[in-house]
DNA sequence: ACGGGCGTTTTGAACGTTAAAAACATCCGC
DNA sequence: GCGGATGTTTTTAACGTTCAAAACGCCCGT
């Protein structure tokens, strides 16, 4: 494997010569930047990263912790995945993966791969309600963006990128209104999440703006499957609620709704409008189609790399998303 | 940040003996160990990871690419990812992620990060037929390692790690047949894929052991989906085949059996015993849960970080593990 | 008392790169 | 023809670690 060294003795140049045809080549004279590029070129010599990152204490590298417990966004995470790993591309870097234990325990692992230099900084997911990884990497100044705001707090700890939920529900809403349903029901979780109660705020308060009906129209599903979903639709429908529309919080709960409205004889898409949320490959593997809320994953990679890698003075950035809803069968004009 | 140096003023000893305490202890003065590790601990030394490597060339890290043409086993590739990385880290080691373009296309990228040192070697998945990058990788002398054989070839072009898809299918057929099935359908890809004509050949071997019939009793869907699941239960359905069970391929392609079996109002689990193949995501989230044929995925990761760390010489080790059937309601005695 | 052997520690050099400063070359104005 | 400005190239040193060899200290046998 050729070095720089070597290149140099081939072009007859110093072996700063060669360095500065890589990094500066407005430096050389053209005659000698043809030449080295020429040697370089000729002994195929590629720049060794370890001596470069020993040298400049930069590794290019962005540690990213593969989450192991449960969660929806699961579906959607090698689209995250591949997306970040594109756009930090673009930029030279390369996504390191780790494991690391759950909330605060988890830190250490954190510290140490920036310690031992295997990472210039963290792009943190799954972020979870009073997450407590922000504020540690924040206080130990160990870069970092988040992907998902920390909820039930005041001022986020750190920069961060996210997806508009409530924006994306009502969307959902207009969506169904402007196709002519008029009521509209919400299938949620928990209070304890933020992220749906973002979600829920968006129907409500567009409902609101509608004049649309809301009492009663907000089932809050213990967990995220396709039962519950479907035991929630079941229930608004016994309830005599006459509901015409469906705003899910997620694809699988979407999913259970549409799989009680056809078990019932009811046409998802015509008599009653069917709308998810992540764009899931559940989506699109269904007939009809869900109807759901694609997070634009591309920008949000490049978004969390920009910030990332721009700004590292003080100066918290901050980037809101919408979502975009990708329209399918379920929710044709009724 | 501490260096090796510092350690070493602090403890009184010098660089090298630093280094030995952490790499040889065996050769330290016990007394001598002690000091230097306490001195290590007060002063919160770590390794420099780029400096170890630049002087080891050795830099512990293994390259993924992240696939990012549609395919099924997406669904698996977070539980996939979660296990390679905890098993690289049981090594010391971590996962690189990059993404690279299909095919020998790809080949350059590859290459790049070997050269450039960002990786030591690969771990290649979603393997195609005739797949030309392991003979690449071989040809350069690149150490790598392949979940997935490579289809239609006559010798393996270097190590690999696959899951045994003939031995799960009839495991299904078996298991079918246990619970009182007596003519079981399978549920296919085209051809081409030498994933699909292994698992098909396990369906068609166990039966004939059995007893069973066969004639008609495989289709060959287009696509891996819901519908096509759906429409090729059908098809066997409305041909009169009198099926009781189904092996499929996918737990894609089982879901839309068990969709159609729903639509016909026959029970699935009772009347029709359907599996699917994976243990996706989706396999928990349906009702009655499909059973289905989990992959292994912290064996198949811990071979694979094995024989990729593990012999650098030339004898290529293979492994073929077996799946496990994960029982559902969708197989229930019928 | 002296050399040999062994266990422990230190010295010197190297891994491949880049930052900073120094050296060299060229051209210009006066 | 000399000082200065500008452009190009080289020299020196350093990043933090490990390898190989040398040095040191000690015990032992003769």
């Amino acid at each position: 494997m050729a070095t720089l060294k070597q290149v140099a003795a081939h072009a007859e140049v110093s072996v700063q010569t060669v360095s500065n045809a890589l990094n500066a080549p407005h430096r050389l004279r053209p005659d000698t930047l043809e030449r080295v590029n020429k040697s370089i070129e000729l002994l195929n010599y590629r720049p060794n990263r370890n001596a470069r990152s020993l040298r400049t204490s930069a590794v290019e590298l962005i540690g990213y912790c593969v989450p192991n417990w449960p969660n929806q966004t699961h579906l959607v995470m090698d689209q995250f995945l591949h997306a970040l790993c594109a756009a930090a591309e673009r930029t030279g870097r390369h996504i390191l993966l780790f494991t690391a234990p759950p909330g605060v325990d988890g830190m250490p692992t954190y510290d140490d791969l920036h310690a031992r230099r295997l990472v210039d900084g963290f792009v943190l997911s799954q972020t979870e309600t009073h997450d407590p990884r922000h504020g540690w990497l924040k206080e130990q100044g160990i870069p970092f963006v988040s992907f998902g705001r920390v909820w039930k707090q005041t001022t986020q700890p750190g920069p961060w990128v996210d997806v508009d939920g409530a924006a994306g529900s009502a969307m959902a809403v207009r969506h169904l209104y402007e196709t002519g349903r008029r009521r509209i029901a919400f299938l949620g979780w928990p209070k304890t999440s933020g992220l749906a109660e973002d979600r829920a705020g968006g129907w409500r308060d567009e409902c609101k703006a509608l004049g649309l009906p809301i009492s009663g129209l907000s089932v809050r599903c213990r967990e995220d499957s396709l039962d519950e979903g479907a035991r929630a639709t079941a229930a608004l429908l016994d309830a005599g609620r006459e509901i015409d529309g469906i705003v899910a919080l997620s694809d699988v709960l979407a999913l259970g709704a549409l799989r009680e409205l056809t078990r019932r004889g009811l046409t998802a898409g015509h008599q009653v409008g069917v709308t998810g949320f992540d764009d899931s490959p559940l989506a699109d593997v269904v007939s009809p189609g869900l109807t759901s809320l694609r997070q634009p994953m591309d920008d949000i990679a490049a978004e969390l790399i920009t910030i990332l890698t721009g700004a590292p003075d003080g100066t918290p950035s901050e980037r809101l998303l919408q979502p975009e809803l990708v329209i399918r069968g379920s929710s044709a004009p009724g």
